[in-house]
DNA sequence: GGCATTCTTCGTGAAATGTCGAAATGGGAT
DNA sequence: ATCCCATTTCGACATTTCACGAAGAATGCC
């Protein structure tokens, strides 16, 4: 839960320069906020300091994804370089303390990703349900602080954007009380992903507390750096 | 609470959109999400159907913010035409269901605004500290249900993106439940304004407290429906 | 299978972006 | 007041976008 916040915040500042009416205006919001002088980025973006001031003086109205996602990406790049100042100070209103306990990594795709090639990466087998299914993006959890330590509101939060996902439990011994959770909860995923067991060792209940979600379940063995390693380099 | 989602859903569409490597891909998972065939959203936008398409099959690898923005708003319109069907279906993701209970309404601005206008705008006056600052965007909590609802770690939603804020805490006795709740959190807004009452109903140790923390503090007896669609209606 | 409807591909022209570099502007320090 | 620095303004030009409409590919419905 330490990168999440970069994709994050990258995502807040591109989605409010383009839905700006002055997309200008709001890339010098953004600059100032993380106190980088205009010469800086220009620099790191290797173009023309007048490129930076024509751009936030609105003498392009319309500037093109590609360079609002390349400044948004320089400013965060040159804060990162600096030690990650303003960064941080985002990551601390957007997290409580205790989310990289429980969240160890969430993750939207662009795009649908289809149940067997996500089961593949993650070295999974199906113990039930259907693996004719597509997610739109993926969770990392720690079962056990995520019983402990979420209230019901704040259960939500495992779902991200979109409940068409895989929620991946970690450190599973039976996978019951991650099902439990969810039967009683009003969100169902697409997939349940019981980590550290293998389909033997799943409690007899799980099939038939999935079937009533229509939830998939895989089992898989691969340790959870593994996981998080791979589902983070492979790009869809 | 409720016209929230609408904004922070754009903004997250926006943002995703804008900062993939294929825009056209990202736009067509958004459409697709809203089951919103193609040629109904070249109807609503009063473009070809074509456009749709050269857009989506990424003829235009750097499509501009002003389309971008258009298309995304005109998404989210065609659902809220069809009873907002998709669009609460990510609310309910997004907030719990105590949110509405507790923060009435939460705003970011693309730039700063002074302290002295946002004043005049929800009819307040000054009771401690400088006027002479710039806020970012606001929150109108509920302040009762706030505390009694609010887990530690929640209380942090409070500040959305920025602490550079104005936390409106609605139908206070005397303003102090608040401060101290300030007080004791390790994030500080810029200001606080305490609504429903008047800066002699104010209890005495508030400017203490407001000093230690560098908070200006202002009082407004306007109620807060009028708060509301006046910061709403202004657009800064 | 055939026909209607919807969606995609593609050539095209007007408008706008993306970038530069020269010139003008605006603060600080000296 | 003057010099130096960083920043803004602006003309220029190659490259793209934006939108259209015609023609080709899919899709679904008798």
């Amino acid at each position: 839960m330490k990168s999440g916040v970069r994709h994050q915040l990258a995502e807040k500042m591109a989605g409010e320069i383009t839905l700006s009416d002055s997309p200008g205006q709001a890339l010098k919001k953004w600059r100032q906020s993380f106190n980088i002088p205009p010469g800086v980025l220009a620099e790191r973006l290797e173009v023309s300091p007048s490129v930076i001031s024509d751009y936030e003086s609105g003498r392009r109205k319309s500037p093109g994804t590609a360079i609002v996602g390349k400044i948004v990406d320089t400013i965060l790049s040159i804060d990162e370089d600096n030690g990650g100042r303003y960064i941080n100070k985002f990551a601390k209103i957007l997290y409580s303390e205790f989310d990289e306990d429980v969240i160890y990594d969430i993750h939207e795709y662009a795009s649908p990703v289809s149940l067997s090639e996500f089961a593949e990466v993650i070295g999974a087998v199906t113990l039930c349900g259907s693996m004719d299914q597509a997610i739109y993006g993926y969770t990392v959890i720690n079962s056990l602080n995520a019983i402990l330590q979420l209230s019901s509101s704040e259960f939500n939060r495992i779902y991200g954007w979109s409940t068409e996902r895989a929620l991946i439990f970690t450190e599973v011994s039976t996978g019951k009380s991650p099902m439990v959770a969810i039967r009683v909860t009003p969100f169902k995923p697409r997939c349940v992903v019981l980590q550290g067991i293998s389909p033997g060792e799943v409690h007899p209940l799980i099939p038939g507390l999935a079937e009533r979600d229509r939830i998939t379940v895989l089992c898989t063995e691969v340790d959870v750096e593994t996981i998080i390693s791979s589902l983070r380099g492979t790009l869809w």
